[in-house]
RNA sequence: GCGCCUAUAGCUCAAUGGAUAGAGCGCAGGCCUCCGAAGCCUGAAAUUGGGGUUCGAAUCCUCAUAGGCGCGCCA
């Protein structure tokens, strides 16, 4: 990796120039003016702390150092206030090239995380509740970190974490009770968007909370009636999950525990906390663990009567994982909403010497909401998953219409292109960032989305496929000059290994998705004003075909890691 | 009341403490005898306000203002 071998040679160069010093962090980063080179450091004005000395008299030495040193870089610079600026060299950029051109196959993985296992918790869904936009967030932001693992080496285990259990399933099971025979017909005949107005109904009643708490109380202990509707519904509700996910192109799940799963790890975990002393017995017969001097509040394991909390199907939860799996790291994709509750959790945990708590991290993300507000499904405040779906493909099937009319796998390419516009209208923005969904925005195909890069790779694609035989030879001539836009963007299909490592740093999807949009907006600009099938000098034809082999390539290869697929034509 | 988060162009969003704050949409204009116009090119337009730290601040600290969220024996 480029940067990283610029990253030891500044460190070189400082040791051989000033001693084995300790020498802090510094960075080496890509300018965002052009002119700037390929890649900065900051080494010297970080060092003139260290080393008392201006930050000009560092740079001189070590740029001295480096340019002896290193011959694949062009040019170095030295810039006020004690920059240094890298141009790589065009024969170093040529050979890259062909390295990654002989190996495709091997482009953009790494072996960083051999032997390392990471759960990834996402999607969520809860029993007869429709997946709704909402959901979306979970799902592709999991989907492609898992992916992303997947690519450097991880072994990544993916979970749902149904929502199959608790007080919300109680109420279910109370109203189905009392339905009467019309109603428990239609049920019937469409189980899974009946049980849902069931369930929004039953929710307007205000007992609703106290009687669905005695039926989840009941359905705990092992009531048999209780238990058979319940593993019926919970059947009907995979059946939709694993529709969502299919259709989402989500990849398959390693698991499906649902919170029910660790019904049986409970009670000792119950015991525990009470023999240490971590958590007390309330009068009314509730255990709790008191946060409150370190701002938590009360976290509250079991309800005065009997029943879990999900707080404590969690702590379950990390127990289980851990023994079971022996992650290096367990993530949670959860709503920033959350994070009170995720630090409860792991601050119990803690207090009981869980391991794997340090290792455990909410991965937080912001809330989806519409124009309207909040979503919100007692609000009627809603668009469900299916609806965006349909929609996305609905709208890219009817631009292919105009634009690509005679396109053969229409429909196929219509659903590409559609799930990938709202997967990547998610995934770049920032994972933090509350995000209001319109669907204008969320499918748009044009300017920075999902269909604006798979469109440049089709177009890059179509080039190639329009080579002949003897355009292709196996090796690059390494004597022709680049000008200035073949130089960045080599420079820049060059740098998915890298961005794959800073993505992965904090999880964050939209350093991926940001760089591949960099990257076609860049492969645009150069197929607009360079030739390359009418080229006539060989050596420069033979040069773009390489160029736009490696950016397609990288596009293709980096919208695979977000999820989205990248259809040859469109 | 206590806690967490956010404030960037008309709108929706970017920007590991770095150099002239980037995009998209929208707006004003230009480019299809020329490898696919879901495209390209040009233009106008922004860091909520005050202090501080730093060689350097949208970013860190602090105060103010305005929003959002959480604090339930819901998940």
């Amino acid at each position: 990796m480029l940067r990283a071998n610029l990253k030891n040679a500044i460190s070189e160069a400082i040791r051989n120039k000033f001693g084995d010093i300790a020498i802090p962090e510094f960075s080496v980063e890509i300018p965002e003016n052009p002119e700037h080179g390929d890649y900065a450091t900051n080494a010297a004005l970080i060092l003139a702390h260290t080393l008392k000395q201006s930050p000009m008299e560092i740079v001189a030495l070590l740029s001295v150092e480096l340019e002896a040193k290193n011959p694949e870089l062009r040019k170095i610079e030295v810039v006020p206030p004690g920059f240094i600026n890298f141009i790589l060299s065009d024969k170093e950029l040529l050979a890259r090239i062909e390295g990654v051109l002989q190996n495709p196959d091997e482009w953009g993985k790494s072996k960083d995380g051999q032997g390392k296992t990471v759960m990834v918790e996402y999607l969520q869904l809860n029993i007869a509740k429709r997946p709704h936009v909402g959901h979306l967030r979970s799902a592709v932001i999991g989907d492609a970190i898992k992916r992303t693992l997947d690519s450097q080496g991880y072994h990544a285990v993916s979970d749902t974490h149904v929502g199959d259990w608790g007080t919300q399933f109680g109420i279910l099971l109370w109203a189905y009770k009392q339905a009467d025979k019309d109603t428990k017909k239609k049920i019937e005949e469409d189980p899974f968007s009946q049980l849902e107005v069931l369930y929004q109904t039953a929710n307007k009643d205000e007992n609703a909370n106290e009687f669905g708490k005695a039926e989840f109380a009941k359905l705990e202990k092992g009531d048999t009636e209780n238990r058979k509707i319940w593993q019926w519904m919970v059947e009907i509700s995979m059946e939709k999950l694993e529709e969502s996910a299919s259709r989402l192109g989500l990849l398959s799940f390693d698991e499906h525990k649902g919170e029910s799963s660790y019904e049986n790890d409970m009670p000792a975990i119950v015991t525990l906390t009470l023999e240490k002393g971590v958590a007390k017995k309330t009068e009314e017969g509730a255990v709790i663990v008191d946060l409150e001097n370190e701002g938590l509040d009360q976290a509250i394991l079991v309800k005065s009567d009997g029943a879990s909390t999900y707080l404590l199907r969690d702590l379950a939860t990390i127990k289980y994982r851990k023994e079971h799996w022996n992650f290096w790291k367990n993530l949670y994709l959860v709503d920033v909403r959350q994070s009170h509750h995720f630090k409860q959790v792991f601050r119990v945990a803690e207090l009981l010497r869980f391991e794997g708590v340090n290792e455990s991290e909410h991965v937080e993300y912001g809330f989806m909401s519409l124009p309207t507000g909040a979503i919100s499904t007692r609000a009627g405040n809603i668009i469900s998953l299916e609806a965006v779906c349909d929609e996305a493909i609905h709208r890219a099937r009817e631009v292919i219409k105009e634009k690509n009319p005679d396109l053969e796998n229409a429909n196929v390419v219509a659903h590409k292109v559609g799930i990938g516009a709202l997967k990547y209208f998610d995934l770049s923005h920032n994972r933090r960032s509350d995000i209001i969904f319109k669907w204008d925005e969320a499918l748009s195909f044009e300017g920075n989305t999902g269909p604006y890069i798979q469109y440049t790779y089709a177009r890059l694609k179509s080039i190639l496929r329009k080579t002949t035989d003897q355009d292709v030879e196996h090796s690059v001539s390494n004597t022709i000059g680049l000008d200035s836009l073949e130089h960045r963007l080599v420079a820049a299909g060059l740098r998915l290994g890298e961005t794959i490592e800073d993505a992965l740093e904090d999880f964050m999807p939209n350093i991926l998705a940001n760089y591949l949009y960099n990257l076609a907006k860049l492969a645009n600009e150069f197929y607009h004003s360079h030739p390359v099938l009418q080229e006539s000098d060989p050596a420069k034809k033979q040069f773009r075909l390489s160029l736009i082999s490696l950016v397609a390539l990288t596009l293709a290869k980096g919208l695979s890691l977000l999820g989205i697929d990248a259809p040859e034509e469109m």
